[in-house]
DNA sequence: TAAATTAATGCATAATTATACATTTCCATA
DNA sequence: TATGGAAATGTATAATTATGCATTAATTTA
C-alpha cells in the first residue's frame, strides 16, 4: 500500500527529496524512515529530476513499473486497489479484475463527503469528486477509513 | 562541447556517479569538479536510475527501457466505434450495443501513456484521459496503433 | 581598451541519498 | 503454537549530490 500512497503522491505534487516524502506520508498515516524509502524509490524506479518551475521532484520514469500484487485480504480495501490517480475532479481508482464493482461500492457505504458518484467498471472504478475538492484530502478519508476497520 | 561530451558518455557507458563522470571526462581532456558536473547534470536532465544489472546509474530523462510492445488484436476497433467526443478530460466513446465493454478493454490493452483508466458501459466508454492531454494526440495514437496492426 | 556586467567554475560544506548491519516482522511448516 | 528462514525496516553512517559564496572567465558597452 505504501508503494501505491508513494506514486499516487509523486504524480499529484512535487515532491522535493524524501524527507518531504516521509511527512507527507505520515499526514496520510504512514510512518517509514528515510532509509526505507530510498528503497521504495529506487524499486519504484522513480528519479530525482530537476524542474524549472519546482526545483528538484520525484517523478516515475517513463515506463510503467509492475507493482508487485499485494496480497489479497477482502475485509482491507485497500488491497483491492492497485492504484489511484486523478484527473480534472476525477480519480480514476484502478482494482484486480472484477473487483471495481465491489469496492466502488465500499467506498460508496463511507458516504464521504467530496464523493458526488463513482461508476465501477470490471477493474476500473471512477470516483466523481465535488469541484474544488483537495485530492489528498480525499486520500486521506479513504486511508483513515482503512486504519478504523484494523 | 563538454555538455555534448557528457551525453555521448551517459548514452554509450555506465556512468554510475559524478565522480566516475569525472574520471572519464578527465581521460578525454576535460577537466571540472564534481560541483561542476552536478550543475551540467542538472541542466542536461539528467537522472540517476537504479538499474537491476548495472546499479545506478545516469540516463536521459526520456531514455526509453525496453518496454514490450503489447500485442494487440485491434483488428477492428473501428469498425466498432461509431462515435468518439471529448468533454474536459473525457473521451465519450460509442459503440454499437453491447460492444463497449470490449472496445475498452482493447483500448486498455493499447497502454496508451495519455490514458489514465476507462469505464465501459453497454454501448459508450468514458476514456480518461490524463490532465493536459491532447485531444488530436490520443486520436492520433488510436489511429497509429490500428495502423499497425493491419 | 577599460570598465561594467554576466556567466561559469571552484572550494568548502550543507543537504540529501544509499547502504551495511542489527532488529523486527512476516510466513510457512511442523 | 512454536520455529526457522526470508523479507522488511530501523539505525547509524558512508557515499553522493547540491549549493552559497568567492573567484575567474567571458561578454558587452562606453
Amino acid at each position: 500500500m505504501r508503494h501505491k500512497l508513494i506514486l499516487s503522491l509523486v504524480r499529484n505534487e512535487a515532491i522535493h527529496n524524501q524527507d518531504e516524502l516521509r511527512k507527507r506520508l505520515r499526514e496520510l498515516g504512514v510512518d517509514v524512515t528515510q532509509a526505507t524509502l530510498s528503497r521504495d524509490l529506487k524499486s519504484l524506479g522513480l528519479v530525482r529530476i530537476y524542474d524549472p518551475k519546482e526545483g528538484y521532484i520525484y517523478r516515475e520514469r517513463n515506463a510503467k513499473i509492475d507493482e508487485p500484487v499485494p496480497t489479497v485480504d477482502s475485509s482491507d480495501l485497500f488491497d483491492d486497489i492497485l492504484d489511484i490517480q486523478f484527473s480534472g475532479n476525477l480519480a480514476v481508482i484502478k482494482t484486480k479484475l472484477g473487483y471495481a464493482t465491489g469496492v466502488a461500492f465500499e467506498i460508496d457505504r463511507m458516504k464521504i463527503p467530496e464523493v458526488i458518484g463513482t461508476v465501477g467498471g470490471d477493474d476500473t472504478i471512477l470516483v466523481i469528486l465535488k469541484e474544488g475538492t483537495n485530492r489528498q484530502d480525499f486520500l486521506k478519508k479513504l486511508q483513515k477509513l482503512r486504519m478504523n476497520q484494523h
